[in-house]
RNA sequence: GCCCACGUAACUCAGUGGUAGAGUACCUCCUUGGUAAGGAGGAAGCCAUCGGUUCAAGUCCGAUCGUGGGCUCCA
């Protein structure tokens, strides 16, 4: 006989007949119930739905435990029952801290004597699922605090009563599960059977409260899903992601090298790779001279005096390279470009008519990163910023910012970035200037972004020392976010350089600077670049436009000819006439994710043609090597790409 | 920097205390083949480095360097 059957958190638990209409019945027994509850609803014992929140106006609506609040709630009982399968297995060796659900999956913080280790894992995984065998309830309590915090220290849970006691509600709910009590808001699942699906995936250290001063915790972090299909398809797709990870892809496409002897953090560009920076860096120097900018070089040292003056050895010195003796006068690396910038300026005298100077640069900085936070291209130690200092009157701020903006926009688009997340960093705790002028600067990038109709949040606290700024993330492959674009506010730089400009009235005054980057780094631009594009760039700034590949022996000499031809034009082309046969070349260039193949046989020998096959394994007619030529410039402009 | 894991040929990886392995790439030869791997042979390793345990260490232990996943920090 077909049931439904529905479960209260509570315990309580009843069956009615198919075609019953669900909705009413969970409301009707929830409405004599005094809180919200989770419930579970099941069709001939199969989990159905995970029903919750009788609101406050009794409308009910159901939760599937394919929806993100359902998955939510599974991971984060999944998350409770491993906790419970550890103490149940270690006992009062281990100390539970925290344990929320997260995007994809869960974690648990704990802390023991000696960390988790990953052969663990079985031992554990086995344990949970004897718990989901036995069908073990949650039981949602509430109790006061004090009550909470009586019955966690009587049991040696020493980060819940921390927590506990900084609480400054009353009323507390506990979730008991077998002998396992934690301190949690909900909402769970009714019994621990819905727990089906779920992976421990791997151990990581975490600080308490994530605080390197304090303890350090082993976290556990799994997943859980609603069903085997779904586990299956997010395993395919971290696999998916980690083919196009820019570390493989970098190794398989020839583009950057790193090297134990050459030190970490520390990238040689290989040809391709130079190639590809090249061209970016082509595009972007022409941008900027199209935006009003001029372009600078300056050197990678500079006395440690200036970093005096500037305030980086104050301020970022920990992030600064030790200094050298060079005849008895200290130098030291740059960590910033700004100073040089600014001695340029010094240089002259300056009008307020030549306001707003737009001065860029890519400028190469090396910063001392820990060992631990170095990842591929994404974090180095010594990486090329796409770097600009605008110099402007004060009632230009506002209008420069939008330029700034708007030109951002434009760039990260022609790169194929259409989504971002965009933050307003604030003033930190450790800063320079006077409070009106971190008011005035944070105010004039709220108003720009407005203006441009930016969606942003407020990263409070996140500003660099001397401004507030404007930050531009992207997301990579595996959901990672990196900060590329930023544009910072300075009234800081200027003071201490004595900078001036002589204003209308004729006297002298003081510029406003504002510090900004596009890409962030080229290293780690290029690293997101390659897997948002999982290697395959578009044809204005692939490395290798086209690969022209004979098929025997006999066509080496033309196929020289023509790849000769094809070089002279301008096209990024290379020749394949080793003695291969054609799906060996072609499979070899389709790993190269060469946008384009020239095939020449007997018959475009012949014919004085190319047989052109693209990427996607599509042909196009035979063609002459300069109609090819034609194909490709009409589609190598960034600018209509 | 901290926690865990890892480091073997150019690359990807086997190798659970007893003579160092495979596939790919590389070199030579055969093969001249029309849209994702033709065949045969060869060369290639101080098993990250340093120290220890042992009759014996790629394997066990310690330190150092590096890498990966996190935490913290950040373009």
């Amino acid at each position: 006989m077909t049931e439904i059957a529905v479960s209260l958190q509570d315990g309580e638990s009843k069956a009615f007949p198919q075609g019953s209409p669900v909705a009413e019945i969970v409301k009707e027994l929830l409405s004599s119930k005094q809180r919200k509850q989770t419930v579970a609803v099941r069709y001939n014992g199969e989990l159905l739905d995970l029903s919750s929140s009788l609101g406050e106006d009794g409308t009910l609506e159901p939760i599937s435990v394919y929806s993100e609040t359902g998955q939510e709630i599974l991971r984060h009982s999944t998350a409770h029952i491993m906790a419970l399968a550890v103490k149940e297995l270690y006992g009062d060796a281990v100390k539970v801290a925290i344990g929320p659900a997260i995007e994809d999956g869960f974690y648990y913080d704990f802390d023991r004597e000696k960390p988790f280790s990953p052969d663990e894992f079985e031992q554990i995984e086995q344990k949970m699922a004897e718990i989901v065998n036995n069908r073990l309830p949650f039981h949602r309590r509430e109790m006061s605090r004090d009550e909470a915090i009586a019955r966690f220290e009587q049991h040696g849970e020493t980060y819940k009563v921390e927590l506990l006691s900084e609480m400054d509600t009353n009323t507390v709910s506990v979730y008991s599960h077998g002998s396992f009590v934690d301190l949690c808001r909900g909402p769970h699942v009714p019994d621990s059977s819905w727990l089906k699906v779920f992976k421990l995936l791997r151990v990581a250290g975490s600080y308490w409260r994530g605080d390197e001063k304090r303890q350090m915790l082993t976290r556990i972090y799994g997943t859980a899903f609603a069903d085997k299909k779904e586990l299956q398809q997010y395993l395919t797709r971290l696999e998916e992601a980690r083919k196009r990870d820019h570390r493989r892809l970098g190794r398989q496409l020839g583009l950057f090298t790193i090297q134990d002897e050459v030190g970490p953090g520390l990238i040689l560009w290989q040809p391709r790779g130079a190639l590809l920076r090249r061209l970016i860096e082509d595009f972007w120097k022409d941008e900027h001279y199209r935006h009003g900018y001029q372009l600078l070089y300056t050197p990678h040292i500079a006395r440690q005096d200036l970093w005096k003056t500037s305030g980086h050895l104050d301020f970022y010195g920990d992030n600064m390279y030790s200094a050298m003796e060079i005849d008895e006068v200290m130098y030291q690396l740059k960590p910033m470009n700004c100073p040089f910038h600014i001695g340029i300026y010094n240089a002259d005298k300056h009008s307020y008519r030549e306001f707003p100077i737009r001065w860029c640069e890519l400028g190469t900085v090396y910063r001392y990163e820990r060992t631990g936070a170095l990842h591929g291209l994404m974090r180095v130690r010594g990486f090329t910023q796409d770097d600009a200092h605008i110099f402007c009157r004060p009632d230009q701020l506002e209008e420069e910012i939008f330029n700034i903006l708007d030109f951002n926009l434009h760039i990260l688009k022609t790169f194929g970035f259409a989504e971002y997340d965009v933050f307003l960093s604030t003033r930190p705790k450790k800063y320079v200037g006077s409070d009106e002028h971190w008011d005035l600067s944070t105010q004039a990038l709220k108003q720009a972004l407005e203006k441009k109709q930016l969606q942003y949040q407020i990263d409070p606290g996140e500003g660099v020392f001397y401004g507030p700024k404007i930050d531009i993330k992207i997301k990579d492959q595996l959901g990672r976010s990196w900060q590329c674009s930023t544009i910072q506010v300075d009234f800081n730089l200027p003071e201490r350089f004595r900078m001036r400009y002589t204003g209308e009235d004729g006297g002298e005054h003081q510029p406003i600077m504002i510090h900004r980057a596009l890409m962030g780094s080229l290293e780690r631009f290029i690293g997101v670049l390659i897997e948002h594009y999982a290697g395959a760039f578009p044809l204005w700034m692939a490395p290798e436009q086209a690969r022209i590949m004979n098929i025997t022996d006999d066509q080496g000499e033309y196929c020289q000819q023509v790849y000769t031809q094809l070089r002279q034009r301008g096209i990024r082309i290379e020749q394949d006439v080793r003695n291969e046969k054609l799906n060996y070349k072609i499979r070899e260039a389709q790993i190269m994710k060469i946008p384009y193949m020239l095939i020449v046989g007997q018959r475009e020998k012949e014919e004085g043609t190319i047989t052109v096959r693209k990427k996607d394994g599509q042909n196009l007619p035979p063609m002459t090597p300069d109609a090819f030529c034609d194909l490709v410039s009409a589609e190598s402009n960034p600018r209509v790409a």
